[in-house]
DNA sequence: TGTACATCAGTGAACGCGCGTTCACTGATGTAC
DNA sequence: TGTACATCAGTGAACGCGCGTTCACTGATGTAC
């Protein structure tokens, strides 16, 4: 049946959302389009009225969220403590217990790097990423100060999402908080 | 047919010695057990000879390849300078082009925590790793700059597989050995 | 030492299942007159 | 304003495929006598 004025836009939205919050907990490979679909009221065949195959959903779903994250950074830097803020928030135990609305590189970077993504989208979000966290940093060398900064960061998160004893996984992460602030918000 | 006498040891081992580079570069759930006997020229069916279920597969690859990596770090503690040694080799171009042969973690952390491994065999291969780092730290408070020290390394190895350009991938990793080798070296 | 039999690693067809994708279809809405 | 028709988001059965697992089987070796 035909539907009215926005509603393929919505429900174009719908899928995103709900794509992007499963990929990011449960994996790519692990997310089926039916459940997908079917957790949002619908059937699978009318997937394909809004993406072209699952790759261009993965593809459109990485733009998106290494968009928002971005802008995580940015709200970061209004902050008067950017560095305080943006490690607080990025080695949360609220980040860590929530994959699905956070970061996509400690979920997804592995499986991404392992199918051999055809497309620059994850060079492309990386440097980005490390360029906005650079202008976060006082002093010199800030690029590659950034590098160390955020990669401590994501694996430091990927370590404590993989831990089952709650106690090592938040030492993990208080561990990663108090060193990396030590070192990189004094200039 | 019957085959002599060490022969099933023998598969034993190759099933598991494939099935761990397998896991390490492709993933666990990208991984079949048809196509992994048939690497090693054998039908799938006696596959069930050697391991109960592909789960019990996984635990068993998991507990040897951190093994492995423990003696890694073990073998780094009687070099002269131990930590240079185990961060220029951890994060050396040679183990992040080849994730079969090196650290389960950076590739497999992120599949083990989605799928909530059932069993603690991460919890206690991460606590072990650890403390093998903390003994080869000078100085106070080894642990956790054992954690923080660690967890970088994997986020960096993670961050430079994930990238297609070949020098941003390099940057990475050389951005992380110095700014490490600094900060954890002179005590 | 020679023969009869038991063992069991490995074979390969088959199981049910969920995957991504295709496709003929439905039917409420928007448009044309 | 009322009627006829076109549109197209969403339906749901079907496609081929590879997955993990099962199972009746084979046949060279090891063991018993």
């Amino acid at each position: 049946m035909r539907y009215s004025q926005d509603h393929k836009a919505q429900t174009y939205q719908r899928i995103l959302r709900e794509a992007s919050a499963r990929f990011r907990r449960d994996g790519i490979a692990a997310t089926g389009l039916q459940p997908l679909m079917k957790a949002l009221g619908l059937t699978h065949g009318g997937f394909y009225a809004h993406f072209a195959s699952k790759q261009a959903l993965v593809e459109t779903v990485l733009r998106e969220a290494t968009a928002e994250m971005d802008n995580v950074v940015a709200e970061a830097a209004a902050n008067p403590t950017p560095l305080e803020a943006l490690i607080d928030r990025y080695l949360s135990e609220g980040h860590r217990d929530h994959p699905e609305r956070g970061c996509p590189f400690p979920t997804l970077a592995a499986e991404l790097g392992q199918r051999g993504e055809p497309s620059d989208i994850v060079d492309e979000a990386i440097e980005k990423r490390l360029a906005l966290i650079a202008k976060l940093l006082p002093g010199e060398d800030t690029e590659a100060r950034a590098t160390v900064l955020w990669s401590s960061m994501v694996g430091a998160l990927v370590l404590a999402r993989s831990v089952k004893d709650p106690a090592l996984s938040t030492r993990i992460l208080e561990d990663a908080k108090r060193s990396l602030k030590a070192s990189y918000t004094q200039a």
